[in-house]
DNA sequence: AAATAGTTCAACCGCTATGTC
DNA sequence: TGACATAGCGGTTGAACTATT
């Protein structure tokens, strides 16, 4: 659907709960709904000449009547050039899964990692497919588990139950894994996180040892898996995913210490909390490995 | 063919974070 | 340090579209 093309959008004015606060749109002579083609395209070559910004006074330097939170909407979800039209892919519906599963509802963080896509598509995705995806394959799409509640799990209207509960999706994200069975590490340049993981019974003891760098420095950091993607744009943004996405949130001081010595390249030990170090390894390893399955730590070093 | 129900998605809102003075 | 402006976020709305009865 193209905005453009529909024409009743009703004021709402009228209907705003909290009618002390001024919505920007309703000041007099302003327009609201969908954009006309004429619209777009003064909007358009006016961020192109100009550059994005200062979008509250962007409407009147172009000649639009209209505000500029709605100019900055418009030009951030339709108009820019990078922004990506059409069916979401297989692999993009794979990484929204994944990163939703650990970021929750944060739609501007899951559109950052999937080039060309923007918080509304993700939003309007979720919302209308993936979350009712889920929820037919007995999944909550709020937690990713299974629903407890059996009453949750409704039947069909010919009585059919739901189907099984999806196991836990495989490891989609490749990383560097080799056997070992020894446990020490090897370097990595510029950082390297090892880890491994008992397979087997304990009358076998074979490890999987797993490796990954990441690139990190005080700029920013990037993590890049042979999909090709690259997680991640920004320092503050992985301080903020991992802090608030660490489920052992009595220990973010820890976590917060483990995290300070990984980015600054600092050895760790991991001995003496070692839930916390397996847990930021998780997070930092793997998006897709779930905290209780994920591997023992047994060391995180830095190498240069 | 018409009525109704369900779905999609652009655009809105209120709120918060951040920057500037 | 506080006030104000601006940018950006997540939740919600509702017209348009599509499927079903």
């Amino acid at each position: 659907m193209t905005s453009s093309s529909s024409s009743g959008w009703k004021n709402r004015t009228s209907n705003n709960k909290n009618s002390s606060k001024t919505p920007c749109c309703t000041k007099v002579g302003l327009k609201r709904g969908p954009w006309t083609p004429e619209e777009d395209k003064i909007l358009s070559s006016y961020v192109q000449k100009q550059g994005e910004g200062r979008w509250r006074t962007l409407p009147t330097r172009a000649g639009l009547l209209r505000c500029g939170k709605s100019c900055r909407l418009r030009w951030m979800n339709y108009l820019r050039p990078s922004v990506k039209r059409g069916q979401i892919g297989e692999d993009e519906e794979d990484l929204i899964l994944r990163l939703h599963r650990l970021l929750g509802n944060r739609w501007s963080l899951i559109a950052g990692r999937i080039p060309g896509r923007t918080d509304n598509d993700i939003k309007n995705y979720w919302s209308t497919y993936l979350s009712k995806k889920l929820i037919s394959q007995g999944i909550d799409p709020r937690t990713h588990k299974p629903f407890m509640n059996p009453n949750l799990n409704n039947h069909d209207n010919q009585g059919r139950p739901p189907p099984p509960p999806a196991l836990a999706e495989p490891n989609s994200i490749p990383i560097f894994i080799h056997s070992s069975h020894d446990d020490s590490t090897t370097s990595i340049s510029p950082l390297e996180m090892s880890f491994n993981e008992v397979i087997g019974n304990d009358n076998r003891h074979e490890y999987i040892k797993g490796i990954t760098t990441l690139n990190a420095d005080q700029d920013g950091y990037n993590f890049e898996n042979s999909d090709g993607f690259i997680i991640g744009s920004s320092l503050r943004d992985l301080e903020q995913d991992l802090h608030h996405h660490t489920e052992f949130n009595t220990e973010d001081d820890v976590f917060a210490s483990y995290f300070n010595s990984f980015i600054n390249h600092e050895d760790v030990d991991v001995h003496q909390h070692p839930r916390t170090a397996k847990n930021l390894v998780a997070q930092l390893v793997d998006y897709t490995v779930p905290v209780d399955s994920s591997p023992d730590v047994t060391h995180i070093n830095a190498c240069n």
